[in-house]
Order: C-alpha cells, then structure tokens, then sequence
RNA sequence: CGGGGAGUGGCGCAGCCCGGUAGCGCAUUCGCUUUGGGAGCGAAGGGUCGCAGGUUCAAAUCCUGUCUCCCCGACCA
C-alpha cells in the first residue's frame, strides 16, 4: 500500500534551499546532521560523532579494498626534517607554501600565561606533513637493497595539514585525514600497472560505496601532482554544476628514487633505480558525498555507508500504549540486527514522532520504520524511504528481509539517480562562445577538444574559470581545439571545479 | 592575502547610529496535559555582549588592535 509523500515546507526550514543558497545549504546539511563544526582554530574542523562514523565505514570499505589488493598498513612521522622537504625540486615547489614549521620545543610561563622559549630553538626545524612522500622514501631506502624487497606496497592512514588560504568543511580544511599508499616497484611497468589498480579501486569505492559516478582521467602537466610523472583522478560532479576532484592516483617514475638514492640490485647484477606510485582520498569525500546526494530536507547518503541504516520510531499516547509499542519495535530491532542491518529504536521520551522523523530525516538515516498501536493491532509497519521521501505500510513479517532488500535498493537508486544527473549536466562542445555560454547558464562537465597546450588551457582558465579536469582514459575521437582550430587528439573534461 | 558581511545565554537574533549596567524566539530543567509529520500551559536556570587595549563618572554601544566564521576574488595536487 502506498501512501502520499511528505508534505515539503510545512515545517520549520533549519536548512536553507539549495536554490536560494548553495554554500550555505551546504553549511546547514552539515550542522543538522551534525557531521562536524567549525574549531577554535581557523581552518580546522571538529568531526562530531556522527561524521566519524561515516568515515569510519569509508576507512573500513576502502581499507578491505586495499588488502585485498596486497597492501598492508603502516604508520609514519607527522614531523618531517626540513631537508627532506627539499630533495625533489618539484615536490618542495608545489607545497613549499602550504607547509607549517615548528620552529622551538617548549613554551614558558610568564606571568599568568606563556611564551614560546626562545632557548628552546630547533637545529632543524620540522615540517608538519603536508604528504609523506619524502620521509616514506627516506625510509624505503633502509628497506630496499634486492629485487626481492620489492614490490613495497604500504599504506597508512594519518592526517595531513596544507596551510589553506580559504577553506570549506570537508572540502578544504587546514587539516584533514586521509589514506596515502605509497609503493615501490622494480619496473616502470608495475608501477604504472599499480597506478591504474588503485585509480580503479577509487573508481569502484566511489560508485559502489558512495554512489557517486566518477569520470577517470590523468591530468594536464599544470594540474599534476608536485614530483609525478603522471596523476591519474577521479573526477565527480556535484549537484550545482561544479566539479570536485575526490581522488588520485600517482606514477611518480624514479624522482623519488633518484632524490633519496633509492637503488635495488636486480636479478643481473645490476643497481637500479625503484619505481614509485602514490595515491591517496581524504575526508573530502564526505563533502563529495553530500553534495551528490543531499536534498534541501538534509543529509542522503548511501546505506553501506550510513551509520544507522534504519530507525525505528515509536509512537503512542499512554504508559500501556507505550508498553505494547516498544516491545513491538523491540522485536522489529533485534529481527534487523540478527540481519546485520545497523538500527536504532528510537525510544526518546521527550520528543514527538514528528520532530523525530524531521530530525532522522536531516541526518539522512536510508529508512525509517514508524509503528503506533494500529501497526501493532494490524501487524503492520509503516515504511519510509529518505531518498525518495515516499511513504508505505508493509507488514510486520518479513520486515526484516523487506529491509535489507530496501537498502540493497537506495543504494542502487541513489548510484542511478546521481549518474542521470550527471549526463544531464554533461555537454560536448566545439565552439569556444557555446562553450562559455553553457559553463555561465547551465554549468557542468563539457567535452570539448582541446590543442594540448598548456597556453591555451591557461587561457580558457583565466577567461572563463574553467580547468581541464581530466583527459579521459576512455578516448574519444579526433577533432579540432575550439580556440586555436589546431588538431586535438581526443576532447577533454572541462569544468568549474571545487 | 585583497574586498564585503558577521561575532551578544547551547542555537537564531534585537539592542549599537543617539553610551546609563542586557532582551526576544527556540532549546534546557521541573510539573501537568499531550504523542500517526517539528505539542500546549505554568514555573525555573543560564550571558564579565569574540578577545585585548583606549576614551569616559559610566562602554554591548565610541576609538585602536587582534582572533574566528561566511561570501567574492587571488592562490592552491
């Protein structure tokens, strides 16, 4: 039996229209589902409770992915000596100017507060890392000495911190946490081949964990990361026609090699440099996630990744209602737990069904299961989808398997829902007018051909905001560049981007 | 880092122009009535007005500095 959706704008409006506003939309859905809040410190974010759940389930989901993949975790220095830093010239260029430096060891009191001690001076002051490339490999060295020690496949999970100039929640913040594999190989081939593995594996996390459809690509020379030969992303777009950069996956060649001496002696006898791959995804994926999914009621997210899939409310008005009601839902609970589905009973005294569902709904818990004295009286349940915000009573057996079945669809639904979006918002293009006139009134991904040069994607930028996202793997044909009308070997992605 | 806006009980705001010792809504606590889409009434608790200086008999209010947040720009894997 199906019933009416939900009544949209009768209630009190906490979250602003994704229309009216769309960064402070953005800043609402956080706060209500009470995701994180801003710090004391500038650019730093607290990641209340319910956000580390989520991202706990992301660590757990990815972390399966990568031992089944053969790596294995481990965990390096938050220091990084100041010389490291400056090895690999191109690396120490790119985020020499996001790079925070602790510079004395100790504080002094001084009447009533502190001061830093100025005896207290570093020889060598330390970099908090931005990245560990440089201490990982300085490490690597002291591992590797035959062809027997590679492959090295490691990963750790740790927080970085880039000095920001502006920051978003979860989009950019001073500090954040993320994964960082980083891999040795003997050939150029393996580390290519490990390049490609991981960019997929971000891929498959992306669409099969997140439900978020990704374009995957490599990016152009001014886009690369600082010490790659190549940087492999995955690109995804977001609600308001802006694209968001939610991983990559590195070929680094032999720089690092060659930087911190790290040579091997291969089966011949020879000594070799090693080959190297990177790659990494942070906590900017939550913000990825909810601005592919949210509505202006709240919080959606897909149901392998939520921390409560399912809520039960109950609803009554006496002491012997109550009574019968919970144990109703006490017995619904424990069906869904023996299924391994992740449920909550809300039996909060001192707050009405309808708050509830509001609040449930903004910290986008998938379903929810309302039950009353008529559901108990019927043996029946009323159902409600949050991505669709659709209502139905079902009956009491089978709940259980009707759920989880449920679940299995959101998550479906949400991957296809976000996926026709997308197209909807991708244009190929080959008029460099059209295509201005479609980044300003409809936004988006746009294909268009490109002539590989690195003046004319500088120029696009700077008339027009847009960057060049990727140069997708999956190639498309020959054409012309829409600027210059010089050949261009496929079309490229372009976008206004986070 | 440049331009604009803002910081006042937990949250959202008024008061500031024109100085006179802080108020409203929500939330919280207690009680009663309620409970199928954000409950009602009654009572109570809670704020050195971001922080630091200055002017003044007197500063949330005027002046200076500083920190943080939001928006736009610059910058940025």
């Amino acid at each position: 039996m199906q019933l009416k959706g939900f009544k949209k704008g009768t209630m009190a409006q906490k979250i602003t229209k994704r229309e009216e506003d769309y960064s402070q939309w953005y800043l609402d859905v956080i706060k209500e589902a009470k995701l994180a809040e801003h710090s004391p410190v500038r650019g730093c974010m607290v990641i209340r409770p319910t956000g580390m759940a989520l991202w706990e389930n992301m660590q757990k989901g990815l972390d399966q992915m990568f031992k089944d993949t053969g790596h294995e975790n481990a965990y390096f220095p938050l220091f990084i000596p100041k010389s490291f830093m400056s090895k690999e010239a191109q690396h120490v260029e790119g985020f020499a100017k996001e790079c925070a430096v602790i510079t004395h060891s100790r504080l002094k009191a001084v009447d009533g507060g502190v001061e830093v001690d100025p005896e207290s001076q570093l020889e060598e002051e330390l970099i908090v890392r931005p990245t560990s490339e440089t201490i990982i490999w300085d490490t690597y060295r002291n591992w590797i000495q035959s062809y027997r020690d590679l492959p090295i496949l490691v990963n750790q999970w740790a927080n970085v911190v880039r000095w920001e100039m502006r920051t978003r929640l979860f989009l950019r913040t001073m500090e954040f946490l993320w994964q960082e594999g980083h891999t040795a190989h003997a050939t150029k081939e393996e580390a290519v081949d490990e390049t490609l593995q991981m960019l997929d594996v971000y891929r498959s996390f992306a669409e099969d964990f997140m439900a978020m459809p990704v374009i995957t690509g490599v990016k152009t020379e001014s886009e690369r990361f600082a010490g790659a030969e190549d940087t492999y992303c995955i690109e995804a777009l977001m609600q308001d026609g802006k694209a968001l950069q939610a991983g990559t996956s590195h070929f680094l060649g032999q720089n690092f090699a060659k930087a911190f001496d790290v040579k091997f002696q291969d089966k011949d006898g020879d000594h070799k440099l090693v080959w190297a791959t990177s790659w990494g995804v942070s906590t900017r994926l939550i913000g990825g996630l909810i601005m592919t999914h949210s509505d202006d009621q709240g919080l959606v997210i897909p149901p392998k990744l939520a921390p409560t899939q399912v809520v039960i409310v109950p609803i009554y008005r006496s002491d012997e209602e109550r009574a019968t009601v919970i144990e109703y839902g006490d017995s619904i609970y424990n069906e869904l737990k023996e299924l391994g589905i992740r449920v909550k009973l809300d039996d909060r005294d001192n707050y009405k069904p309808g708050f509830k569902f509001a609040e449930h709904e903004a910290r986008g818990i998938p379903l929810r299961i309302a039950i009353g004295p008529r559901d108990v009286q019927n043996e029946n349940v009323e159902l409600a989808r949050r991505d669709t915000l659709s209502k139905s009573i079902e009956s009491r057996e089978g709940i259980g398997e009707l759920a989880k079945k449920l679940l299995e669809t959101i998550q479906n639904d949400l991957f296809e829902t976000a996926k026709k979006r997308r197209d909807e918002m991708t244009s190929f293009v080959d008029d460099y007018d059209q295509f201005k006139k479609i980044l300003d009134e409809k936004g988006g991904f746009i294909y268009a051909h490109w002539d590989g040069t690195a003046e004319t994607e500088e120029r696009i930028k700077n008339e027009t905001k847009a960057t060049i996202r990727c140069i997708p793997l999956d190639k498309g044909e020959e054409g012309t560049c829409m600027v210059t009308g010089k050949p261009s070997k496929q079309r490229v992605l372009f976008a206004r981007a986070y």
